[in-house]
DNA sequence: AAAAGAAGTTGACGCGCGTAAAGTTTCTAA
DNA sequence: TTAGAAACTTTACGCGCGTCAACTTCTTTT
């Protein structure tokens, strides 16, 4: 290219000799024109470096190319691969990715979802904070815009989910722990942030009750998002305190079992599956630093591809037809069993 | 709100009795109008539900009001902790944020300058790839569009750079392992993926050089951005083959420390400080799961907060003043030993 | 080769807002 | 109180592109 700047749609009209409403389809759809208009569009762009104002072109589309992503916490290497997941088959499908953090803040996370929904985005996938979600706006926003929410369930909302069954999963977890050893115990956050720890929990209650073992769990201080940190101090009290009825740990997310490892090695204690060791240690989400825990940490993978896949899948499905309301089902997939060192 | 929606600022104007030319100064700066008629029109605001166009806001601004926010790699919660920092202090300052990850693809990373220039942002925060980066694209971009780059810097290119302090990090490390120990070995990646590794070797190798002891450099082989995995692969067949010639390690980074030291844990190495261990591990920048390695990484604080703030210092400076040309100094901060359990 | 259909051209209007000019009202200060 | 400044209103045009209607040119079909 010339580096030539064109300045409007029209003036490149003139310089490739094609017409403005031509070019307009063109760059709506470069297949919508005929071949060789668009090599003679293509050789001009080469030439001449233009690209159409993409403010003027969305102004009077109603809707734009544009897919938002929503995650509650991207600091969390969990978000940040389901992110980058999302994101690349984004483009891949020919649609431009945005991505957004709640970082754990309900009001930024409506701020975001209102400066969202001004920029007309063709679909949303929304992967709420949870608990701390306003509802109602979540409720409004899905209704003017095609959302598919994925990650965290919230109870009664109409749009589509895509998410991992958490029941199958710690059904799993438990029957590995139960038959590999010890009846865990289940270890939480007080507060949890969202309902799949709920979800997770009593999963847990009814999968320890079907093996005849009684349930037991250990609720630890902490709010917010540093789950490790809480992990960690709870862990510490915990074992110097003797909180827990059994060696073996689950975890109600990685996260908190990465804090909880370290709480172990500092009251020098050793993790594992061996005979000799104190305790076991599992988590769930396969994390993306589960591997390189020290031991490795067992637990039960979400598939991010497919997660990802059939999210897209739905949303795309839910822009192009014009009945939204008729998707509302939930998606569920079943864990993986990732044994490790740990347990 | 009564939810009535309104079409446009004219629309607007008749409810709320203000003239539209007001409004828009209104919208653009709610300070630049009177206090009475920002009530009335705040009033009507809460009233009528409505907001501007931004694409038709947009489209006669030379710029907007958004920041872009490019990373290599987001899913490297070392990035991520960066960016959320930035993020924050961009909507404290009223700016929008937009976050991009080229998720270690150069050819992404083209794409998101393209693109982000053709959004007129007010300013670019740009941590580059590195050594992929297309530096002739980075350059032109640079040229358009104030951007300051952060974290790795690009010899020769004309922006204002802010990062840390390679030289004094490492010399003080080195220090530090020397005082406390045997001198280190350095471990880092065959294929540097940005230049601040070599200036950490370079820093490393004049460390030794001037307490009297003789640098020893072990490269590992792997490419791309899963330091972990390449840190315990290259780590496992080390130790194996016994490459070390030191019993304490320094890596190029946190990432590949925490790959190393599953290795040393799947090698039955033990790691620390005490008189019984085998290796002493250390790492650089403090990232954010270093402090729940088992043991905790000793490692050198990249500090987030200063760097952001100084970034956007900077940047917002570029943005104000006219002549960009003049501020092309590099900004460097000094890193914080972090002595932890690992050395 | 003629007719039908697809694709392109010309011309024109509209989108929602920025912004300038000229006139009017409101505020500020002496 | 009153002049002057500041803020507001009215009017009008422009931004770059979407899109429609009517017409022309090119491609395909039998």
């Amino acid at each position: 290219m010339d580096g030539n700047k064109v300045r409007n749609m029209e003036e490149f009209a003139m310089l490739s000799g094609i017409s403005r409403p031509t070019l307009s389809k063109y760059f709506h759809d470069p297949e919508s024109v005929r071949n060789s208009t668009r090599d003679r569009i293509e050789k001009a762009l080469a030439e001449y470096d233009y690209r159409p104002n993409i403010f003027a072109m969305n102004q009077n589309r109603r809707t734009t190319n544009n897919i938002g992503i929503v995650v509650p916490f991207l600091a969390d290497p969990f978000f940040a691969e389901i992110a980058r997941n999302l994101e690349q088959r984004c483009i891949a499908a020919g649609y431009s990715p945005i991505l957004f953090s709640a970082h754990g803040d309900p009001a930024l996370e409506v701020e975001i979802l209102d400066s969202l929904r001004s920029q007309k985005p063709a679909g949303v996938l929304l992967a709420p904070l949870g608990r701390a979600s306003d509802r109602r706006h979540i409720e409004k926003f899905t209704a003017e815009v095609p959302t598919v929410l994925f990650d965290s369930r919230i109870p009664d909302m109409g749009s589509a989910f895509v998410g991992m069954d958490n029941t199958q999963s710690m059904r799993m977890l438990v029957n590995y722990l139960c038959e590999s050893g010890s009846p865990p115990n289940f270890l939480e956050m007080r507060v949890a942030v969202n309902p799949n720890v709920n979800r997770r929990r009593i999963a847990y209650v009814s999968a320890m009750e079907a093996l005849g073992h009684m349930p037991e769990i250990v609720r630890i201080d902490g709010e917010g998002w540093e789950f490790e940190d809480i992990g960690l101090q709870g862990g510490l009290t915990a074992f110097a305190t003797g909180r827990f009825t059994s060696n073996t740990i689950l975890c109600s997310n990685d996260r908190l079992a990465i804090g909880l490892l370290s709480a172990a090695y500092r009251s020098n204690l050793t993790v594992g599956r061996g005979e000799n060791t104190d305790f076991r240690i599992a988590g769930h989400d396969d994390h993306p630093f589960s591997r390189f825990t020290c031991p490795a940490l067992t637990t039960v993978s979400q598939d991010y591809g497919s997660i990802s896949d059939k999210s897209l899948e739905i949303l795309f499905e839910l822009i192009n037809s014009e009945k939204r309301s008729e998707i509302g089902s939930d998606c569920l997939f079943d864990g993986i069993l990732i044994p490790r060192a740990s347990a």
